[in-house]
DNA sequence: GGCAAAAATGGGAACGTTACCAGCAATTCT
DNA sequence: AGAATTGCTGGTAACGTTCCCATTTTTGCC
């Protein structure tokens, strides 16, 4: 464990210059130093000093991911998991380890830590404090906000086409010959259900329906709430045909609801949903939903934030990845 | 970024020693002194560098979280996620801060890594190579092994009582009436799924049941295979009245299987699973299982692992979670 | 074989911190 | 009052690398 780069110069009858040479850029030396160094350092088992590294080169091959975390399970909320898994596997594949935190509180003191450890850079998703943004912006720390986009000239991020999933999804249902849809909301604080809002409200627009207040519910973005919003809806005096929810946990508390009181869905109640989790297809009815690729947000997440780091500004800073509805048997 | 810890010391007008003194233990130092360091710290907004700090005390404050990944989803599989979720928290909590990687390779590539990065310990979560384990382990790394065990002495692992929730389950089942239980198998390399093959035949052996060789299928742990295996149980000559999958996503597998024959769930046949995964909840009918609780193991791991950085060595090493039956409506 | 150019090498500084020790001032004790 | 103890302080040496530059060795050419 203790075995540095002079007992390898030693035993390899070189200088540590040398071997450091040859261990990493193995550029201007010699076949005969680079082969003595290699034997060497193998006999030893020598593993080289990341921290020392670092402290000179001023890069630690290290990068973090920070999850506001406002309600309990983030991380193994079954929308954002697939996400981390791709950033985890991004990031292997790119030679960065990765540090994984998540953050209670709106300051971020996550990132005041992994800073402190000298991160390289920092993926913030979902829910963040623009001003915080700002601040690690223009500190110059090279960061990517995920799942959450702000109105900051050269941040980058990556989001999906919230807006346009919610509008098609919407537009599908007018087409199917509902003209009174429900819509349960998530927290209108976090970007991605604004988006969605407004696309459900241009949907109904755009097909000469009035948008009804009483139709829009919103709650947290948890299956407990859909199920209580789902319910308000169903005992109002006029109950919708069809009911789009922001969010699949959403939709399938609502879809508890709506079987408790016996009603069929799709025939008497469509229901959509949004984010595509993996347990929309084994619930029945199979749940109608927008999809998006979770996988691909944290691989690019991963790849902007190297970009990031480089200063390669050739790639495109905002990323929207595409949104698309997927029909199953729920509506 | 670059003012560092000399900068602070000219401004407070002492030496770097005193101003280390400071803002590390505070100990023999004036209050004058103190106070004039902390003023310009926070006016200079100096953030010490970990790095540097950790080059000499030898500690990172940072330990690694590896998951043997031979299938896809691992940190988004429904049981782990919510482990690693505790994990990330309870890292936090005890001040250290937490790099998390996945392994394709049996070798633990990432492990070789983290070490170089200079990591407290390790935790490793699923299967490992004993060899690896005893390799690191005589390296003197301080590593902690999750859902998974090996009989090397002086290892600290976290389990759950895999053998005794099965045993339980079954024994549930046999109590309900019935004597011909399928047993939808896990991969036998692992070690929990070991442990619930035994639990399966002793609880049939106790009772008096032969253990039928055709009643048991061993797959892989997902739910395509537990579709699979329940649909080679169902052609065959006789039919189990009773199914124990030793997961819960290889039973719902299962009970998809068993609906699309238009059997009825439970009165033709049981199913039950094991680990209690938050989708059971949700399928109809609600799968009956093994609860685990998944949050004191990772909890548990953070724990034993620093412990085991600290040499402490009054806690435990070896911890095996109790797991109990939980019956919903598949059985 | 001599000389210039190129290639390879080694020594030391630097990165930013803490650990160690010696020194100095202030306080306490006899 | 002098000695002993205590409390603070600053200088310097680490930690294990890479970078820079000067030096040595090798190569290439006529």
């Amino acid at each position: 464990m203790k075995v540095t780069i002079k007992d390898v110069a030693k035993l390899a009858g070189v200088s540590k210059s040398t071997v450091s040479r040859v261990l990493t850029n193995s550029d201007n030396c010699s076949e005969r130093a680079r082969q003595k160094v290699l034997e060497a350092a193998e006999k030893l088992n020598y593993k080289p000093n990341a921290l020392a590294r670092a402290m000179i080169t001023k890069k630690t091959g290290n990068i973090g991911l920070i999850i506001y975390q406002k309600h309990k399970p983030i991380l193994s909320h079954p929308f954002y998991a697939p996400i981390v898994e791709a950033i985890v596997d991004t990031s292997r594949k790119k030679g960065y380890s990765l540090f994984i935190a998540s953050d209670q509180d709106i300051n971020a003191s996550s990132a005041e830590l992994l800073l402190e450890k000298r991160v390289d850079g920092i993926i913030f998703a979902s829910f963040i404090d623009p001003s915080i943004v700002l601040k690690y912006k223009n500190l110059g720390v090279p960061l990517v906000l995920l799942n959450n986009s702000v109105d900051i000239e050269g941040i980058s991020y990556v989001t999906c086409d919230n807006y346009l999933g919610a509008y098609k999804a919407v537009n599908y249902l007018v087409q199917k010959g509902h003209t009174y849809i429900g819509f349960l909301c998530g927290p209108l604080q976090h970007r991605s259900y604004t988006e969605r809002y407004k696309g459900y409200v241009a949907a109904l627009e755009d097909n000469g329906i009035k948008v009804q207040e009483d139709l829009i519910r919103i709650g947290e973005s948890t299956l407990s709430d859909g199920n209580r919003l789902m319910n308000q809806l169903l005992h109002s005096t006029r109950i919708p045909t069809a009911v789009f929810a922001s969010n699949d946990m959403m939709a399938i508390g609502a879809i508890k609801a709506i079987k408790k009181k016996n009603l069929n869905i799709p025939r008497d109640i469509g229901v959509i949903g949004f984010d595509d989790i993996e347990f929309g297809t084994l619930i029945e009815p199979a749940l109608s939903t927008v999809h998006v690729d979770k996988t691909k947000m944290g691989e690019l997440a991963v790849e902007l934030l190297i970009d990031e780091i480089n200063k390669n500004t050739s790639t495109s800073k905002k990323n929207i990845i595409p949104t698309e509805v997927i029909i199953r048997e729920s509506s």
